[in-house]
DNA sequence: CGAGAAGTTGACGCGGCTCAAACACCGTGG
DNA sequence: CCACGGTGTTTGAGCCGCGTCAACTTCTCG
């Protein structure tokens, strides 16, 4: 079962055993991406998307004196870029950080796809909207938020999501994302980025222990810092799109 | 026609006169809303959705301090809150800017459109992704730009996207947007946005004319230091959306 | 003519940037 | 085996963009 994440992590409800059983025979096939590579770049005309099966990948824009800023970060369950299912280009660059697993599953078969089961089609809508969530919510981050808080808000927004896809047990963080990726989400230096780190260790809110590999010790300490209130994630049971199919 | 910016600001593409008319036909009412005023708040479930034929509107996110952040600025031709369609409930809080025509739309109605008109309902969704598109941007605004750049940035936009739907004229600005408002939508204090119009001003990029009326005198300014490029908004002729019909 | 809202400006402090150096860790090759 | 370079992290010193606080002006409207 391939996409298997995708319903937990984003489609936020069931599908039928038609309806996920179309989604994957949709999948072409899968390819396996070194990490740290691009895949995409902006304005790059597609017709493929792809479903992250495995590791995490990285959205971002860059400016003209080659800086990048990271608009996402994807992770397993994730339909990386089926907005560029509409939308036929990206307006951003995509490329791995770690190792990845995906599923490709060209345009065409989208359509079919969606014709057949118009239900399936909502929820994919549903699926790429949550990304305008947290975009919303990263906006949020940049406009409201110091530097310790905004690395904080980035870690309750991931633990949150890698919660939905069973990815975290509440002490290891399961992404590697250096300190300079860390910047370049948050819009600060990198220099600035470790000493804000610096902080949350002296606060006991988490352990670094290199590479971008992150130990949580004090979880409520980050929401708090962070102002984070995940209900832009859509997860609450009481919420789902399911309801919208009375209709 | 109530729908016809519609066309022109946002789907990129043409309908047929039959999707046209169902579109329009879908409108249960329009009503008309005082300035500043709010119409939703965050988390608040919604069965309609408002398509804004005058005036412009505001979507933000309000901190435990009760300082707000803006996260999208709407202009006529704008469905504001589609993606209240398939998410069922919003995650920002939206008003007015100025007094607003708006037409409401029920979602059974759009759940009709889309099942009748399955070509219009793709055009739907990207509409709604065109705001994803434009949050990545507000990101690298915040995240890359300094004070003066983010608000050069945001003006060169919101240029760009009234020229869609024909109401700039290259030098009046029709958006009264007060200086508090660049400023939460910046991520500045007012104090600072008025430092950084001042320096705009004096580099000769516009004119302020108080209570949120602006002149644009060097546009290409603007562009240059906020670089500018203005492909996100998917407006070039050769990319539209229509191309995927061939699917 | 008083009150409130929007804009403007100055003085001063702080958060984050820049430049620079040093340290830890790792894989490679002599 | 150790020397070495590369990458990621850490820390210090000094500076600057932006925030804070406050005063003042202008305009509008009651």
């Amino acid at each position: 079962m391939l996409t298997e994440l995708f319903l937990k992590g984003r489609l936020r409800q069931n599908l039928s055993p038609e309806e996920t059983g179309a989604l994957e025979a949709s999948v072409r096939r899968t390819l396996t991406v070194p990490p740290r590579k691009q895949l995409i770049e902006r304005g790059q005309r597609i017709d493929n998307s792809y479903y992250l099966v495995e590791g995490s990948m990285l959205r971002y824009v860059d400016n003209r004196r080659g800086e990048r800023q990271l608009v996402s970060v994807a992770i397993p369950g994730d339909f990386v870029d089926l907005h560029g299912y509409p939308m036929k280009r990206l307006d951003h660059a995509v490329g791995t950080l770690t190792a990845c697993v995906l599923a490709e599953v060209p345009h065409p078969a989208v359509t079919q796809l969606i014709e057949k089961f118009p239900h399936l089609g909502r929820a994919m809508w549903f699926s790429t909207l949550l990304d305008g969530a947290m975009h919303r919510e990263w906006i949020f981050r940049l406009g409201s938020l110091n530097a310790e808080s905004r690395i904080a808000h980035l870690l309750c927004e991931l633990m949150t999501r890698l919660r939905f896809v069973e990815m975290f047990d509440g002490r290891n963080f399961p992404i590697p994302l250096l300190q300079r990726d860390y910047a370049e989400a948050c819009g600060i230096t990198p220099v600035h980025a470790n000493r804000s780190f610096k902080s949350l260790r002296e606060r006991g809110a988490l352990i670094l222990q290199g590479e971008g590999r992150i130990e949580i010790l004090d979880e409520a300490l980050l929401v708090k810092l962070a102002e984070f209130e995940g209900d832009y994630l859509y997860g609450s049971g009481d919420l789902q799109l399911s309801e919208m199919t009375d209709y």
